[in-house]
DNA sequence: TTGAAAGCGCTAACAA
DNA sequence: TTGTTAGCGCTTTCAA
């Protein structure tokens, strides 16, 4: 194993100056600095993880926590924790992946102390997460993948609820919808996010009475059963909706069966948008969607996380990604009965 | 910080006897093991894993490398990793992310040269992986979730393909179908486990020759489109087909739409059987479904790894796991245009 | 059965 | 601008 110190002799310098070359902290001549360079590149060196970790305190590793209590598993999940590992490379930093009941909470502590990883990035954040209090009493760096319903001064990234049901919202009604119903997460689902749902729904439901358009919401538990169950119910409670909001995967899959059963075919009698992380091309017809960027708002976590762990004292990144609209099969103008189709601009 | 030197002050013995009450890798006076066991608890002792990695040369932590050319993500490749997780944290290993493409074996390399992973464990694993060779000339432990055609002396863990394919053919037979379909992955698609797909296709062939049942296959591209195309072609070809496989989750979603537009309704006049990984349970109706079971896998090829970077030169454990066959909505007796429903014994 | 001490490879404070 | 050196906390060999 070729170490420090073989780099040192065969450049000809000490091993601390080998050190400050691979950091930069201090300034070096020129001269020396490329001996090292060509020393270190002849003999292969590798810095030793392990020994800086020990030496510097700090093992640039950081743990994605998730609920060991799993709900069901989406494809996008993967997604964020990908995109975190990406960007936590980047940042030369590890990721290690962590999953975490209420009663397992003294291991991530166990985990801090032993200096394997420098802090959490929370995902499946609920509302009001244990997690997040336990960690800050213990004074171990937390960020977060989501927001609980007061993340204070912790570094966070999410989606911008708020942009997406306006931007939802607006291009529904410039297809002439007038009465929109909404298929929300179940409201029991803590894992799930119902801090996302609230702040969801109640975005929905602002961004509807802006532009003077009724709103129905039904909460749906993440079932294709229950979804399909939903949108009968929406239909019942509101008969003149003409274009649903999904923001629960699986009901909003049973609501595209459903709205076939129903003789409401997608999109000429029935509009639907998926606004929940989900698969909108799996589908027949693919779904419009505006889903949470989920690279985007991984990245933005550690991004985020990592900076906090070099300055603690500096106010945190918090950051609301937008999401893109995307209009694929499942929207379309209003149906009316009288045959009329009316656009409503912009 | 408590290290292990106020343990041996506190416990009045000398600082190697704490670690071996620690590793057990010697014989102690039990009294000199409370002693010391007694002392780590009053303190809250605990052992800090960059010193013992650095000391001991092992890191405890190793790698789970996906290709960085993302195919579709389904729900099921993040329940594998976290139960790679989850049965390394067992063994007291640690689980770090690393996407990798073809030009960034050197990275790997790297890796395990900074002690920072003792080894890789690969997913998506092609029936030729450029990895394994890279890996394996590197002299860096690998192993596999899947298979490549020829794994050698790699520990791995798979799916039971042969028993799938039987177990499913069989059912199938058993509710009277005498003509079978196979929609199969793409070819094309080396990242998404081409191999698997090759095994696949001929265990459901061997098997339906020994039942004397016709069989089918037509491979389809990974999109719910292909799935529609790939049914249509399928029952063109083979009309006689009353059951189809589906191993290729996309394709099983588009050729549940197909179905329906060709007016043969699931169960009653085409039964469907998902062997794939996917989410069953998602569509309507439910798929009856054999898919390989993702916790089990990972959990064994971790163990089987992990086990070999303890006993390299022991041949390693390679596990071929079966899958439980769960009848759902999807599967019913073959359907005859004369009415009559022969149901076939066993 | 136990203790002492020499590392593991690197960082960073202190000197020069 | 560079070198020296004392740790970081643990493992493990060698002696006792």
């Amino acid at each position: 194993m070729v170490t420090r110190a073989d780099v040192a002799r065969l450049a000809g310098v000490s091993t601390g100056t080998v050190s400050h070359v691979l950091t930069g902290a201090r300034s070096i001549r020129p001269e020396t600095r490329r001996k090292v360079l060509d020393a270190m590149e002849q003999l292969g060196y590798i810095p030793n993880a392990m020994a800086s970790a020990l030496a510097g305190g700090q093992s640039r590793i950081i743990a994605i926590v998730f609920p060991s209590q799993p709900r069901t598993i989406v494809g996008s999940d993967l997604e964020y924790v990908l995109a975190a590992a990406e960007a936590a490379r980047k940042r030369g930093f590890h990721v290690v992946l962590w999953t975490s009941g209420a009663d397992d909470l003294n291991e991530l502590r166990q985990l801090a102390r032993a200096g394997l990883v420098q802090g959490f990035l929370l995902m499946q954040v609920a509302l009001s997460d244990e997690r997040v209090s336990f960690l800050k009493e213990a004074g171990i760096p937390v960020g977060l993948i989501g927001r609980t319903s007061e993340p204070g001064d912790l570094p966070y990234a999410d989606a911008d609820f708020g942009q997406i049901a306006q931007m939802v919202v607006k291009h529904l009604a410039s297809l002439g919808h007038r009465t929109i119903g909404m298929l929300n997460a179940s409201r029991e689902d803590g894992t799930r996010g119902i801090g996302a749902a609230v702040r969801f729904a109640d975005a929905v439901q602002r961004s509807c009475a802006d532009l003077d358009l009724d709103c129905t919401i039904v909460a749906s538990e993440h079932t294709v059963r229950a979804g399909r169950e939903a949108l009968r119910q929406l239909l019942d409670t509101a008969p003149e909706t003409t274009a649903v909001i999904g923001y629960n995967w699986e009901a909003t899959l049973g609501a595209m069966h459903e709205a076939r059963a129903l003789d409401r075919p997608i999109p000429e009698r029935l509009s639907l948008v998926l606004c929940s992380n989900g698969e909108p091309e799996s589908t027949d017809p693919e779904l419009t969607s505006a889903t949470p960027p989920a690279t985007e708002i991984a990245s933005a976590a550690v991004e985020a996380f990592i900076d906090h762990l070099a300055a603690p004292d500096a106010p945190p990144a918090q950051r609301l990604l937008p999401a893109l609209l995307i209009e694929r099969q499942s929207t379309a103008p209003a149906f009316r009965p009288n045959g009329r189709v009316r656009a409503k601009g912009r």
